[in-house]
DNA sequence: GTGAAAGCGCTAACAT
DNA sequence: ATGTTAGCGCTTTCAC
């Protein structure tokens, strides 16, 4: 209004210099209107006249008003915040999870939060950060399925999704790996070398899903062909590089180390495979390799990483859209969704290349 | 109160199966206390009686009530939220920045959430990010120092501090890397075995702050020495393995691969090492390669990486200190800290162990 | 098309 | 130690 500052009046409801920051009601004061048609044309809901609505934004602009975001999230009661929440310890796959989610959230109109879950073993740190988290929905990735944040966040009310671990029996939706095909594929291209009894496992963690879900299918993958898993066959440790280089040279003690090893994941493929390199034992001629996750280091290291394949950005997008269905449909039935995994064949399983 | 529930009749005010969520009047009728008294307890602020405080407790837990995340943010004005920004393709060592970030904030009572930036040249998505992020203050990784971000933040007022970039001039609080030391390092290292003008800097993308810093510095340590910076010597690129891989080709075309090289970070320099391992050209024997970042890939490939390594987790501590410490002092001068890059002499650079 | 007014569920003086 | 009360800055009926 004025643009003559030296004729036109500062009208008298004008705030001016107060320390205080600008609210709705000075907008609507100052352009001579009531704050519902501001609101109104801050969210461009309702029909607002034209040129109203041209002098409340020209009064905003003016004013530098900014809406606070805050007082709009409490009054609407919804922030269009989805939570992910994910361990202190996440590595590089996580990022394409992320990402995932990230473009399909924004897509439906929310904005992806992360946030890390602190360890704490009685879980009472957790338990407060699901209530201070000021969002609609929790992508919540949890690994093991005795897990207590489950029952957490369960209480808390807020619209979930499981994210890793199966936990659709305890009432949370979620989306898993099918580490069947991969783990099938894997043993079963292994198989054209070496014979069952001198296929491995290493796993990570033994109480980790995955790692569960992957020893299983590799036990199912023999004795499906008839053979008998022997004790020694399927090893657990963590996820580290260190303990694919501990059962490396643990194997090769006893004389062992040939024939062929599927690992839990990449890293500890690749200790596996700097074990045999100091111990001359020959990849993949002596010993054939095969990882999990094809994460950056299995296309890195030499030979090349032969690796299953996570889809995670289509997890994290699948997650999303599960996770806004369940917003719309509170009472649905919790579900489980899988995605498949696909062996990706390089290298260090074999030197012929497809 | 009811521990003999059909003795005592249930509170005419029992909130007892409505649909609506329980709210803190609820709590206070059914524990015959005021709001008051309930909010001191939850958050165990004042002194309540300890009788009082027991009664009110139990009520909570039997009406299962939960405060309402956003109304208390609302009221109180903050949320305790420090929000972290950062472009939508990052990689492993954000983990990194995550992590001490993340800790530091919890120690100061903050939660961190960290959310991606999309990258709309126009800039208007990520303006409206900030103003719908329910957030105390921000930290935001901006790479390029005319990035329009900066006036979307600087113009939301909310707390800021930049990493990666210093944009103290423009009145934001910064932390970023002091390129200068680890680079001075690492030529000098260089230039015990090979001339200045066989010494090469492979940068990653020209507008890149922290690209911008390591040739410079790198051009500097040069200069120190007499020597003046010939037009090939310094490239830029972008922070890929393909283009290490495409400037040791074109390299290797001249017939100058050999010498030694500064990567602007550790996927050119394996970009550089896997094009010199298929042009038999040795490393380190012939060509000298030193990365950037300290990646887990630096410490995965053969012969190992040497590299500059970036104290990330400090730099996330250290910028939520910063700017807790801005919101404590909204008015103070911006400033702009320095963290020391380090060199790590592995193989790539030198075959001899020190 | 616009305004008046009633909250949303808390926190924080201020009173008692 | 506890209660009363006045907001916080919006959204949202419901009138007009």
């Amino acid at each position: 209004m004025p643009a003559t500052p030296t004729i036109t009046p500062v009208p008298i409801d004008e705030p001016s210099s107060t320390g205080s920051p600008i609210s709705i009601r000075d907008v609507a004061a100052t352009a001579g209107v009531s704050i519902a048609t501001v609101s109104r044309v801050i969210n461009d809901s309702h029909a607002v006249a034209a040129s109203t609505a041209a002098r409340v934004r020209e009064v905003i602009a003016r004013l530098g008003y900014v809406p606070n975001p805050m007082a709009k999230v409490f009054s609407s009661r919804e922030s269009h915040i989805i939570g992910l929440a994910l361990p202190r310890f996440h590595g590089e796959f996580m990022t394409w999870l992320l990402h995932g989610a990230d473009e399909e959230a924004t897509r439906l109109g929310y904005h992806l939060m992360m946030t890390t879950i602190a360890k704490g073993e009685d879980g009472s740190a957790r338990r407060h950060i699901i209530g201070s988290l000021l969002i609609d929905a929790l992508l919540v990735v949890i690994t093991e399925q005795d897990d207590p944040l489950a029952e957490d966040v369960l209480a808390s009310g807020v619209p979930t999704v499981v994210l890793d671990t199966d936990m659709s029996a305890q009432g949370l939706d979620s989306v898993i790996l099918d580490n069947e095909r991969g783990t099938r594929e894997a043993v079963d291209h292994l198989l054209r070398w070496v014979e069952p009894g001198s296929l491995y496992f290493v796993g990570g963690p033994p109480q980790n899903f995955d790692t569960q879900q992957r020893s299983k299918a590799f036990a199912a993958a023999l004795e499906s062909r008839g053979h008998q898993i022997q004790p020694g066959q399927i090893e657990m440790g963590d996820y580290s590089l260190e303990w694919g280089k501990e059962w490396a040279i643990r194997m090769s003690r006893r004389g062992k180390l040939s024939g062929a090893v599927l690992a839990a994941n990449d890293k500890i493929a690749c200790g596996i495979m700097h074990a045999a390199e100091d111990l001359k034992v020959s990849v993949p001629d002596q010993l054939r390799v095969i990882g999990f996750n094809d994460s950056q280091i299995s296309r890195l290291v030499r030979p090349r990483l032969s690796t299953v394949s996570l889809p995670m950005a289509e997890m994290g997008a699948l997650a999303v859209r599960t996770l806004v269905r369940r917003i719309e449909h509170p009472n649905a039935e919790p579900h489980c969704a899988k995605l498949q995994t696909k062996l990706l064949i390089r290298e260090s399983s074999t030197a012929i290349h497809f």
